[in-house]
DNA sequence: ATACGCTTGTGAATGTGAGCGCAACCGCAT
DNA sequence: ATGCGGTTGCGCTCACATTCACAAGCGTAT
């Protein structure tokens, strides 16, 4: 396919086929055609198709994609292929579930270093990572962590956001309901829970 | 504004406008405009006034939108007018989390029930919840709440949701890595952190 | 009363993504 | 070699969402 600007819907779903593809690795299956992986995962199989199509021509007609080479593609597109290393800031319950959680590990993720404001914290160790006083958060610079999980109260969700980026820190998983004022080359994502959980009722 | 289709982006921007309006409540301004309104979200000004015109003209012209009876009016769309009670199910780290997590009050959420199947959990207070058996969840029917929080992992997620859907339940927030199988009647929400995390290294 | 500044509400234009249909193609059987 | 079932890659069309532009309307000052 000739060049053509990649849709960002395109890319929110990358990783749930990666996923899927991790799986079938795991399953030994060897090739997966578009209208099986969409079974799976309830989209449409033109629509698998043309996202794959955005990066190339993985798939053999006739037969469809070859599962482990399309899931190393994938990690290549996502720039999964190497393990992505991330700071947690903030050890509170939703920090601490999220360092504990097992489920970054399929996409290569390490919750390398952790951080929180509390002194009782510092030192308590958490999944694999220890918890440093959060003055220490200039230290992600030289240990060459790009991305971070930010799991603060609202209130200090700038503030640390601010240090993020002057640590060095080029994208940001963001827990709180606020909006992050950060330089355009520093990508945010910001997940609220509290509003998607308000939408629902409209719906019933 | 003749009857017309409301966009889901819409829905989906609506809980912002009530959290922004509620914080203008409790700081006692009486209007705001679309173009404050849209710099306070980071959105443009027309979307808001073509958002909210959807539900009828709720604004005065050359002075904007009355905040108290603005917030009033998004409260009743989304139905959040009444307390919603809701049921937690999965009590683990994320669970915890979510039970304790103060956010949901300003939309008028009541985490008013907890399940887990470990019974060493039981009788657990969170928040302001006790931990039940999960085996008691059937009686969500007569305790008149619709709507659940799903924090199990994810091979018991689909079990989970079917029990809930024959316990009455109305809408899913989930927040396991996996497609729910639901009647259509049954409105699902998935957060998946992992994959939220996973697209942040492409815009790196 | 009238003019003026400001803001809403909305039709129209633009932009973006989803879905359809089909030609091109692969591998296998005959 | 040839035909056939199955699948991809992709142009095209449609549906949806965002943004623009402006008339209509409100309140205040003169």
């Amino acid at each position: 396919m000739k060049y053509r600007r990649i849709p960002d819907e395109t890319i929110r779903r990358m990783p749930m086929y990666l996923r899927a593809l991790s799986l079938l690795e795991k399953e030994n299956q060897e090739t997966i055609s578009s209208r099986q992986l969409a079974e799976r995962l309830h989209l449409n199989p033109p629509q698998i198709r043309k996202d794959l199509s955005y990066f190339g021509a993985f798939g053999t007609r006739g037969i469809g994609y070859p599962v482990i080479s399309t899931a190393e593609q994938i990690r290549h597109i996502l720039k999964l292929n190497v393990a992505q290393q991330a700071a947690l800031v903030g050890a509170g319950r939703l920090g601490t579930a999220i360092a504990s959680y097992p489920g970054f590990s399929i996409f290569g993720f390490d919750v390398a270093a952790i951080f929180d404001n509390e002194t009782s914290k510092v030192g308590k160790k958490i999944g694999h990572a220890t918890v440093e006083h959060i003055k220490r958060l200039h230290t992600l610079k030289n240990r060459n962590i790009r991305l971070a999980i930010l799991a603060v109260p609202a209130e200090a969700a700038q503030d640390c956001a601010n240090e993020l980026v002057d640590a060095g820190v080029k994208g940001i998983l963001n827990l709180s309901p606020c909006y992050l004022d950060v330089p355009k080359r520093v990508k945010v994502i910001t997940i609220d829970i509290a509003m998607e959980l308000g939408i629902l009722p409209y719906y019933i």
